[in-house]
Parts: C-alpha cells; sequence; structure tokens
DNA sequence: GTTTGATTCAAACAAATGTTTGAATTTGGG
DNA sequence: CCCAAATTCAAACATTTGTTTGAATCAAAC
C-alpha cells in the first residue's frame, strides 16, 4: 500500500481514538499525518470511507486468525465441542496481541475501533455485518456446544454480553488517565486478557446455568 | 424546572443518543426541542454544560436510590457482607427500572450516557469522577466484602468490567436496529436486567477465584 | 527528452458548527 | 396599569466542517 495511504490510516487511528469519527477532522488527521488536506478524498474517497479501511485494515487479520485458530483447536479436539475458555482465549487473545511488536498504534486502534462500533450510522451498522457477522455466527456457535447447547437466547445474549465487554475494553484499554475504577492499569495487557477471559467464561456459564423461566 | 428547559434536556438525551456528544448538533437539538436556537445557551451556557446538566439530572436520582438500597440491605443484614448477586442487582437494577412508567424517554437516555461515558473530553472525565467517583468505591467495597475480599487486583478489574459492560449495554439498549448478535430483543428489559445481574455476578466470581500469579 | 498517468498542492467551495447580540416579547409583582 | 426582570427571537458572528478544483509536481515508460 501506497505510503501517503499509511501515513493517513495511523494518524486517522489516533485521530478516531481520541475524538471518534464524529469528533475527529479531517485537517486534525491530515496535519498530524504530515500530508495535504486533499489526500484523504484523493486516496480514500469520504471521510467514512477513510473509516471503512482502517478498520478493515486491522480487524480483517484479526479475524483470519481467530477462525484459523477455531479452526485449529476443533481438529485438535477432534470435532467435539471445544473448553468454553479456549473459545473465549480465541475470540480475544488476537485482538489484543496481534498487533503488539509489530506496530506501537495498537492502543489507539482499540479504541478507535470500540467507539467507532457504537457509531449508530448506516455505513457502520453495514461495515459491521460485513465483517463481523460471520466471525459472530461462528463463535456463537462454538461457545453455545461448549454450554451444551442451552436455549438459544442465553447464547444471544451472552454474545450481546461479550461484545459489550469487548467494546467497552477496548475504548478504554491504553488510556490511562480514563476514568472507571482506579487501581488497574489497562496497559498491562496480558493481564487484562486474562482477567477478561476469565470474567466473560464465568459470565457465559452463569447465564447458561440459569433458572429457564 | 422550567419548561424550554426541560423540553431542550428531552430533545439533547435523543440526539446525544443517536449522534453522541461530537455528532449532535446545538439546531437539531433546539429545533426538534422546538425553541430558538438561542435557548440553549441562555439556559445552560455551552453545549457541554447542556451535556453536564442532562447527566446529572437522570443520574443523581439513580445514584441516590442506589446508595439507599446498599444501606437498607446492609441494616437488613445487620451489616455483615451481601451476597454478591444482591450487590450486582442494586448497581443495575435502578439504572434500568427507575425511568421506566415516568417517561418513555429512558432508552434515549440510557444510549446517550453510554456513548457520553466513551467520550475523552475533560468535562467528561471531571463530570465522571464528580457524580460517579463515590458510587463506585462504595460499592467495590461492597463487592469485595461479598467475595470475601480477595486481592484489590482483581476488584479493580471486575469493576473495570461491570463499567465496561454496563456502558455497553447501555450504548445499545433499546436501538432495534443495533448490530451485535440477532435473536435477543434488547427492549425488553426485565429479561435484559436478569440476564446482565447474571452474567456480571458469575464473571466477578471467576475472577476472585483465580490463581494468583 | 518527451509523454502519460498518478500524486500532491494551495486555494476555494458551500454548508454546518457553537456562540453572541440586541431588539422584541412575555412574565409576574407592586 | 406599569415597570423591571426574565425569556424569546431573528439575525449575525467567526470558525470549522468535508469536499472539490485545477494547476503544479512527480514517476516511470517509451
Amino acid at each position: 500500500m501506497n505510503n501517503t495511504k499509511i501515513k493517513i490510516i495511523e494518524a486517522a487511528e489516533v485521530e478516531f481514538a481520541i475524538n471518534g469519527f464524529s469528533g475527529a477532522s479531517i485537517r486534525s488527521i491530515t496535519s498530524s499525518a504530515g500530508v495535504n488536506t486533499a489526500a484523504i478524498n484523493y486516496h480514500f474517497g469520504t471521510k467514512e470511507d477513510l473509516f471503512k479501511e482502517v478498520f478493515r485494515y486491522r480487524i480483517e487479520p484479526i479475524n483470519t486468525e481467530r477462525m484459523a485458530m477455531l479452526d485449529e483447536a476443533y481438529a485438535k479436539n477432534e470435532g467435539r465441542p471445544l473448553p468454553l475458555v479456549e473459545v473465549v482465549e480465541i475470540i480475544i487473545r488476537p485482538l489484543f496481541t496481534k498487533l503488539i511488536g509489530e506496530d506501537s498504534n495498537n492502543f489507539y486502534f482499540l479504541r478507535a475501533m470500540g467507539k467507532g462500533m457504537g457509531e449508530e450510522r448506516d455505513f457502520m451498522k453495514s461495515l459491521h455485518r460485513d465483517v463481523m457477522q460471520k466471525v459472530i455466527e461462528r463463535f456463537s456457535q462454538a461457545i453455545s456446544e461448549s454450554l451444551g447447547n442451552p436455549d438459544f437466547k442465553k447464547i444471544g445474549y451472552g454474545m450481546h454480553f461479550l461484545s459489550c465487554i469487548l467494546v467497552g475494553a477496548m475504548m478504554k484499554h491504553g488510556n490511562l488517565e480514563q476514568m472507571s475504577c482506579g487501581e488497574v492499569d489497562l496497559t498491562h495487557t496480558q493481564s487484562l486478557i486474562d482477567h477478561l477471559i476469565t470474567f466473560i467464561s464465568g459470565g457465559l456459564k452463569s447465564i447458561s446455568e440459569m433458572d429457564q423461566k
């Protein structure tokens, strides 16, 4: 990919992370990328197109890895249902570790995407559908199996909470000054991942064991 | 409170809910409230001041009720640690039920606040600190007791996830067209509350039982 | 070296932004 | 009824917004 395009994408991640889609401006992105104001429209089309490109540029390798890891785990288990924590770990780990070391924009990317998921614009909804739907369906199925195929409504709630907590955690990850709840240094990615996996697995298990009403 | 002020607050909730703080404009709020463009600046000061007022107007009664419920539960239990689900329920239930029946802006308010919590502007950080800090500290303590006072770091993570999941759930609550994961009708508040309480309690419990490293 | 296509640039575009102004209107107490 | 304060209003303010334009610059192939 073009040099200018990459500079724009990386600057855009930072701006989108801090200010969200609406709050980030073309000029703040281009000036911090050190390119001309018109460069975004020339290379990407519109501001929305830029956001989509940033989203895809980062999330697609993550989703590819997730799918591959799930395939591999199922192969190793000869098609039997996987332990719940294993499935949850496959959802979470690539999200936080894939980019570490490759470049340092990782923190910003997660926050940008977390905020983007909250946007209710049409382009964001269809982007989410295009990029995430297959992955969500696949992992819903895997989690359902791990939990012994409970009522499907429970899986729906579980996946909803899982996505909520990931969006929330992504939005705040790496942002040290963030509010919430003292004491926790959200830049310690490894510890965050461990606790996230434990929390989500425990939550899903509890829901699957709920009394039916 | 003045009639115009209330009309503005209610219109602002809707606009902030759909478009976030940056995405909502003074003119869209005033025109859907049926008041003059200058009314916001006259009655509230700035756009930020309006957001703060909306936030306080809704969240303060909720927090008052939360504190009262916690006091009452402790009194009934003669000061002994409460069951975890009870504490979690006190955090969650007032958030979703307080406004139901009183008016129908409830859904919008939750989404507006959920998105607002994601804003990284200074005014939002200090607003959060002013309005939420005491409540968070109090409930951190209560949850810690319910879990048998585990390592404080675990409570930190737990409260972080709890806040993440609430923000995420609020952001999407009542927004039917939302993405995420089919099958779940997020407007069925009662069922959502039950599942939320179960999920969060299960997650917190799992974290408290984690191996120390 | 010339030519062709891709890229960059400064400048301008119209529209939307939050806020202010000062005159008009409404309100309520004396 | 009158006055003074509070409120509403249309209009304008200066910025900022996303996007477009057309000339200038660059790159590479012939």
